[in-house]
DNA sequence: AACAAAGGCAACCGCAATAAT
DNA sequence: CATTATTGCGGTTGCCTTTGT
């Protein structure tokens, strides 16, 4: 047998949080931490409060009870979007907005390296969220880089469920969507090598073969990464005309790779480390 | 001023991996 | 070992705001 379930998912609160809610979960997570488990955390925090009730409360709980019951809240959130909330909004080190020209850079060297990855992205961007810098990059870096070619999703409404492949245009006309990606085109397609001028497999200097980064490794992915990979979307992504590709200067750090299996320094260091961290599986 | 389209972002959903029972 | 909960992640959606006509 399993786990207790997890949380009465008739009974829990969807949508914006509010600011008294957003207080309730800091205060508690702040005081108490998450004890190693969000989806007991909203439990926990109702248990808090019946010990105040009870007059048994700690001194070091008692501003957020009375702030808690004087507004009549409770915490009846899913631990999991309380997770979520802690995780990209409430935590204190959280930087928002206003990024900086340097990590415009890094997030679009590394995208270029590991592509969507954007925990392991994040994870080299101290203070931002994987969910911020998705964001940032759906709706303005890549913009930024682009210019403003690609086809809005308001523009662009998928066919039936958004795992499917096909996509229509308000032209009327129709795509697929990597439906096509072949074994060992896990990470990219052709366009995004054409963009990096490291055309499928090589040779090296070592007389070994090696495979730009871009490329899939010829080990087998695990099945995730595979799906995942597949259904990256890099085509649609990098489907603009590659002479508006001119400007993006830090690209220009491929060239100097010698070892396609490899991710030029040049181009930010962060990325090799991103890059292997990936090539480790 | 009114409306529509586009932009921006918080939050949800579903899946896979991992852990607990 | 099988089953199920929990976590973490990436994709997507929905809503509010801003901009354009």
């Amino acid at each position: 047998m399993g786990r207790a379930p997890c949380c009465d998912k008739a009974n829990v609160k969807k949508g914006p949080w509010s600011p008294d809610e957003d207080a309730l979960l800091r205060s508690y997570v702040e005081q108490h931490g998450t004890g190693g488990n969000w989806i007991t955390l909203p439990r926990k925090i109702g248990t808090v409060l019946s010990r105040y009730f009870c007059g048994s409360t700690s001194n070091s709980s008692l501003l957020l009870l009375t702030f808690v019951v004087s507004r009549k809240v409770g915490l009846k959130r899913c631990g999991k979007s309380c997770r979520l909330r802690w995780l990209n909004y409430l935590r204190p080190d959280i930087k928002h907005g206003g990024f900086s020209e340097e990590e415009d850079n890094l997030i679009c060297s590394l995208y270029t390296s590991i592509g969507s990855r954007w925990s392991i992205i994040a994870a080299h961007l101290p203070g931002r969220t994987d969910n911020d810098i998705k964001n940032y990059w759906n709706t303005k870096l890549k913009k930024k880089l682009f210019g403003k070619q690609r086809t809005d999703r308001r523009q662009c409404r998928r066919i039936g469920s958004a795992k499917q492949e096909s996509v229509r245009f308000d032209d009327g006309g129709l795509g697929i969507i990597s439906d096509d990606v072949g074994q060992n085109d896990y990470w990219t397609s052709a366009s995004i090598r054409e963009l990096h001028g490291e055309v499928g497999e090589r040779s090296s200097s070592d007389g070994v073969s090696h495979q730009s980064p871009l490329v899939a490794p010829s080990s087998p992915l695990p099945q995730r990464l595979r799906e995942d990979s597949a259904s990256m979307d890099l085509d649609e992504l990098f489907q603009f005309d590659l002479v508006k590709l001119e400007g993006l200067d830090f690209f220009n750090g491929f060239e100097g790779v010698k070892n396609s299996n490899e991710v030029s320094p040049l181009v930010c260091p962060s990325v090799v480390q991103a890059h292997n961290e990936v090539q480790q599986w």
